[in-house]
RNA sequence: GGGCGUUUAGCUCAGUUGGUUAGAGCAUCUGCCUUACAAGCAGAGGGUCUGCGGUUCGAGUCCGUAAACGCCCACCA
């Protein structure tokens, strides 16, 4: 029996012991088709916050979705651990920098660190009823992963895709490594726009260049104008003198200096941004890198040398206003690239790197984004939009510490790489040896361990590579060839997607996956992303899951559309819980109706309910259509419509022929049994996708035909009712029209109608005769006459008895 | 500056391929303790579907255009 009210902590404890013994959720490769998927590991810096509830809720109810379309789920679950946002952690856990607490027991606290929080991670997904089958789950710095992506690193590297390279990259001064383009994130900052005098040493002629960043003045290479710009042209093929740091440089001309931005004359320097590094290509210019790695001037520099780089700014202004040379400072606001882990601004750095040729391959990206399905289909032009504008190609090496190492020695003599044998992996350089003796090139001796490791996204882009165990004698490359789905937020498009896509082409040549799902964010406040740094939220998962359950989180979660925003509202958890609260009493009303109850086959159904089952049948059709499209949030709305329509209508109905049987006979009644039994069955199939919890509570009480809802298969109905859907929906309208009468005279619906007239065309006439018991007892009505006309229907009359109102 | 999205009731959002009087929840108001449910039930009020123009017998829906808001990117000399 069920409870009189559900008790939801209570028996979502019970149900997720009970999933776990029972291995509900394994994986095993059977004659099934299988549909997998590729989550997003979460990266583990710190807390869950309610957008990862709703992101991986929305896939966890695709997965279960599947699991009922008699699909074998592959859904693994991943922790992003390696990398940068681990190694800031700790720092910050520890308030001390890495390289203070040096490499070895940085690496020790980090996996400390890091095993702590997936602890928390695991067991708050596993709460939130997560159908993942955590035996196959994955940590991007375990043996087998580093494995892994170290395999990868060498077949890019045996397919040319993949070079070591003296190459200007984007620096961070504060992580102190070498970043990635997708990495970068734009900030408005204020700073100043200084106007700067120059004089030609030729005729000593002046000219003014405005620069924000003046402490580059001792690297600059040349200065440029464009050739079209009357007013400064004929300075081309002068030499410049460079006020206070008294250098000379020539001046030339280039096309792509604006002549409205600035004053039009343009100092270029190696390297202050992009433009200067193509300048730096394009003309051979010398090379002036005047910064540490440490965001220092270098100390070769006179006066400046030794200061930070903000210093130096402050001091070369300082210097130039005292020798004349400023004509005026503005204040400016602009934009600035900043790292997106430590927001500092970045900085160009030259040294030897480790690149994979993206720039050459973009049109075969741009095709494999072709082959995959983008849900909702507009995401897709955001991922063209990023491949098509990508300028350099994708950094790999990061001068940290915990990570991946690159599986690479160098030739002490002659600088060639040496890489380790595929047979060999994992390796740590630091520790290991390289499996040769000498270098082939020089027949050196001596090797010098590659110090860089991986960037994060190295790895995390061969996902689909740890989930097929590429590599493994014993793998799943033929099942996850490609993989379904994948799932992740609109923000990682051009970092997670984009990568395994490149991974994936140079690997295999095909696409990772078939399916791409798109989520879209949680909004703290209107147009306010919630963010760990702004730490915006107020709504702790754990906290809500421990007030509102589980499965009303989900509701939350499961609603709106994919790839759209949206935010936090306790009104919906309100709604949710109602609407969970209603599954409970309906079934409870259900189950005191089943109890004489033996399920057969039966085909002479009372016209209601085959309205209802007709009524159902359709909406089932729409609600898979819905989630055939992955979604989850428009298949909800429409099954939660449905699910009220059934309530307030057909079981206020249905529940006279269930309750005087001597009054309407017991066929009628079994007719009654049968529909609600039929279709209680299928909505919590159909709810179970979003509601897992209370879904089985009901399911092992009233069914238990297999160990598990959720190992039940969704069988849509085949029936031809709809003629019954069409005047069950008038029957119902009529019903609804006599009830608001009652409301309107103020009187309970319990009020009986002494007379009731109505005129029906032909069609509906019929089948109000046909529940003309039904349809009676419900308003409950005492004399009902009928007029056939030729279209439509009207209530002509409507007289309430209202003796009996008084007691 | 480029790409994409959003704009529907006071608030939060649905509205399949263009087709009767545009829907739901919350809020407001009026009633009803009806043998599952008062965490409920039955009703009522509330909308020039962001503006303008077009296609069409017919537009919330399609096309063009403008605005506001949001996301991503670029510019950053």
């Amino acid at each position: 029996m069920l409870e009189k009210k559900y008790n939801a902590q209570e028996k979502e404890n019970k149900w997720l012991e009970y999933w776990k013994k029972n291995k509900i959720y394994e994986f095993k490769p059977d004659e099934r088709k299988v549909f997998s998927i590729d989550t997003p590991p979460p990266t583990v810096n710190g807390k869950i916050h309610i957008g990862h509830i709703f992101s991986y809720s929305q896939t966890e109810m695709v997965a279960r979705y599947k699991r009922l379309r008699g699909y074998n789920i592959f859904y693994p679950f991943g922790f992003d651990d390696n990398g940068l946002p681990s190694e800031r952690l700790v720092e910050k856990e520890q308030g001390k920098k890495a390289h203070e607490i040096g490499r070895e027991e940085f690496a020790k606290l980090c996996y400390k660190t890091t095993d702590k929080y997936e602890e928390e991670f695991q067991t708050l997904f596993s709460k939130l009823g997560v159908s993942t089958d955590w035996n196959i789950h994955y940590k991007t710095v375990s043996p087998a992963t580093i494995k892994i992506s170290q395999l990868s690193f060498l077949d890019l590297v045996s397919k040319g895709h993949c070079y070591h390279k003296e190459s200007p990259a984007l620096w961070c001064n504060e992580c102190l490594t070498s970043i990635a383009q997708a990495e970068l994130e734009t900030k408005t900052i204020k700073t100043t726009f200084n106007y700067i005098n120059f004089k030609t040493v030729e005729d000593g002629e002046e000219f003014t260049i405005a620069t924000t960043r003046p402490e580059l003045l001792p690297a600059i290479v040349c200065v440029f104008v464009n050739p079209d710009d009357e007013v400064h042209n004929h300075l081309i093929g002068k030499t410049a003198h460079i006020p206070v740091i008294n250098e000379d440089v020539p001046i030339m001309a280039d096309e792509k200096v604006a002549i409205d931005k600035g004053t039009g004359v343009v100092m270029c320097c190696t390297f202050g941004d992009q433009t200067d590094i193509e300048w730096w290509k394009k003309y051979n210019l010398p090379l002036k890198y005047i910064f540490t790695n440490d965001g220092r001037i270098i100390d070769e520099v006179p006066t400046y040398g030794g200061m930070k780089i903000k210093e130096a700014r402050k001091q070369i202004i300082a210097d130039l206003q005292n020798g004349g040379y400023v004509v005026k400072i503005e204040e400016l606001e602009h934009e600035v690239q900043t790292h997106e882990r430590c927001g500092k601004e970045v900085e160009y750095a030259v040294m030897k790197q480790w690149f994979i040729d993206i720039i050459n391959h973009k049109a075969d990206f741009l095709k494999i984004g072709n082959e995959i399905k983008w849900h909702p289909a507009h995401m897709h032009a955001r991922y063209d939009e990023w491949v098509n504008n990508i300028a350099w190609d994708w950094c790999i090496s990061r001068q940290r510490y915990f990570g991946v190492p690159f599986p690479v020695w160098y030739c002490q003599k002659c600088g060639e790489p040496i890489f380790a044998k595929k047979e060999d992996l994992p390796v740590n350089p630091l520790v290991d040896k390289p499996s040769i003796q000498q270098c082939p090139k020089c027949q050196g001796k001596e090797f010098i361990p590659e110090n860089d490791i991986m960037d994060t996204w190295a790895t995390s882009s061969v996902t689909p590579l740890i989930n097929m165990r590429y590599g493994e004698k014993e793998n799943y490359e033929k099942i996850l060839k490609p993989m379904s789905i994948r799932t992740n937020a609109s923000d990682i498009i051009r970092t997670w997607d984009f990568y395994t896509i490149v991974k994936s082409f140079y690997h295999f040549g095909q696409r990772p996956w078939d399916n791409i799902m798109i989520s879209g964010f949680v909004m703290a406040n209107k147009g306010e992303k919630i963010s760990k740094s702004k730490g915006n939220s107020n709504a702790e998962p754990m906290q809500l899951i421990n007030e509102y359950s589980a499965d009303v989180i989900r509701y939350w979660a499961g609603s709106g559309r994919l790839g759209t925003d949206i935010s936090f509202s306790e009104e919906t958890l309100l709604r949710g819980k109602k609407l969970i609260n209603k599954i409970w009493n309906v079934s409870k009303f259900i189950e005191m109706h089943l109890a004489d109850y033996e399920d057969k086959t039966f085909n002479d159904f009372e016209y209601i309910d085959k309205w209802i089952l007709g009524t159902f049948q359709e909406m089932e059709k729409g609600f898979i259509k819905y989630l055939d499209e992955f979604e989850v949030g428009l298949a909800l709305n429409h099954l939660e419509k449905f699910f009220w329509n059934f309530c307030d209508n057909y079981i206020e109905i249905v529940k006279h022929r269930l309750y005087r049987p001597e009054e309407f006979g017991e066929i009628p009644r079994y007719s009654g049994q049968k529909t609600v039994y039929t279709i209680l069955y299928k909505l919590l199939q159909d709810f179970s996708i979003f509601f897992p919890f209370i879904t089985e509570e009901i399911y092992q009480e009233l069914y238990h035909d297999e160990k598990s809802i959720h190992l039940t298969e969704i069988k849509p109905l085949k029936l031809d009712f709809a003629k019954e859907i069409e005047n069950g929906n008038d029957i119902i309208d009529i019903i609804s029209q006599a009830r608001g009468e009652k409301s309107n005279k103020n009187v309970s619906l319990k009020t009986s109608i002494k007379n009731l007239t109505l005129s029906l065309n032909k069609e509906l006439k019929e089948a109000i005769e046909l529940a003309i018991k039904d349809f009676k007892a419900t308003l409950f009505i005492e004399n009902l006459n009928i007029n056939e006309i030729n279209d439509g229907y009207t209530i002509d009359k409507i007289e309430l008895n209202l003796d009996i109102k008084e007691k």
